[in-house]
DNA sequence: TTATATACCAAGCGCTTGCTTGGTCAACCG
DNA sequence: CGGTTGACCAAGCAAGCGCTTGGTATATAA
């Protein structure tokens, strides 16, 4: 037998993750059974085990995917650039437009939404690859913004930023009037004019001082 | 028999919401056993349904008691201001602090985060409740905005901020240097500068049309 | 041809789950 | 006092869960 679903040649192993992307992120991990998955890829619940050792190993692997796919686009959009400023804007926009993207957001939602699921090892696993990530963008972040910012209040502003498009998982609908591109444009926006609060509050508070 | 856990005059239908609130943050509704739940509270787990019918009934009042405490803060605290900004920012201050305050933040991180564990008729209600809320909080929104926001840009820069917001659930740690107060007033300034974006875009908008 | 490996099925095991049942005991009420 | 009620326990049931087992069909390799 060669492939039911998907006649091209890829591989079972993915269509089995990308339908437990999908699945998840419908119903929630702990309420997507191995036989809710084996039957929407067209298996047998066994057979699933010829491929993951565990249900969880496919929730790791579900979620290391997500991490994976968004940060390469990320770096990607961000390499593009030339300077700190230009590296920003590329930054938000190129993080939006991969979470919501259809590639990507199955894995992603995920990842930031069954977080919990996972077993404390892998639970570890998966918190030190995220740290990695949010280090990576501050360095963005404190590259772009002026150098009296202090560490607490570049990673206060870069938790409201990406608190803001994480949320967008829980809202966006691909059908819907705006293209993502319009969406990721106007989030830059919001997000850059977040990054902007202490240009008039500090001076204020300089005044202050003074 | 009285009472094991709480002394005081506290119902025991109160005490298991509580209860369940909180190990629902910590583990997820689907992975809270009524085992667990009973035993928190000091119960057989067969005792907890002389209170709730159901599991999900359990659920879907953690999550209502969320709502209303987090809309009657948010509500008061805007009823004490007298113009459209001040307004603006009591709802943004208030809404922050309510999420994480001790007494809500467990209800609000099961509403947020369970919302999938919810039967469709529940889902349904519930989801009435949170619009009902959203529509409340643009009408705010609106008020202080300048009258060129369209209805869709109000409801992005709504859910941007928002989305800001109630990630704050999945980072805060209440045992942080920050206080709520101090962390509540800088959310509170990146989010009205977040509603500024336009302030200036749209001038270069105006200009480039003329 | 025989041997080996891969991908799968059919069946079901053992355990955990939400929930039920039947009964006990203290508190309250007429 | 006797009777009713509300809160609880001890025990366990049926269903659903993740996962295992033993076996089959096909493809490749020797």
């Amino acid at each position: 037998m060669v492939e039911a679903e998907t006649p091209e040649l890829v591989p079972q192993r993915e269509v089995i993750l990308r339908t437990a992307a999908r699945l998840f992120r419908e119903k929630g991990y702990e309420r997507t059974t191995v036989r809710d998955l084996a039957n929407a890829v067209g298996l047998q619940s066994g057979s699933l085990f010829h491929h993951f050792a565990t249900k969880t190993e496919i929730l790791a692997e579900v979620m290391k995917r997500g991490l994976d796919l968004a940060s390469e686009q990320v770096a990607d959009a961000i390499a593009a650039e030339s300077t700190p400023d230009a590296r920003l804007k590329a930054m938000f926009r190129s993080y939006l437009k991969a979470l919501l993207s259809p590639e990507c957001r199955d894995y992603m939602t995920v990842l930031l939404y069954d977080f919990r699921s996972l077993p404390p090892d892998l639970a570890r696993e998966v918190h030190g690859y995220r740290t990695t990530q949010e280090n990576r963008w501050r360095a963005v972040l404190r590259e772009s913004l002026s150098d009296d910012w202090s560490d607490a209040e570049i990673r206060l502003v870069s938790q409201f930023v990406f608190g803001a498009m994480c949320w967008s998982l829980q809202w966006y609908n691909p059908s819907g009037t705006a293209t993502l591109d319009e969406l990721a444009e106007q989030f830059m926006q919001m997000a850059m004019s977040a990054c902007r609060v202490n240009d008039c509050t500090r001076e204020e508070a300089a005044k202050d001082r003074t």
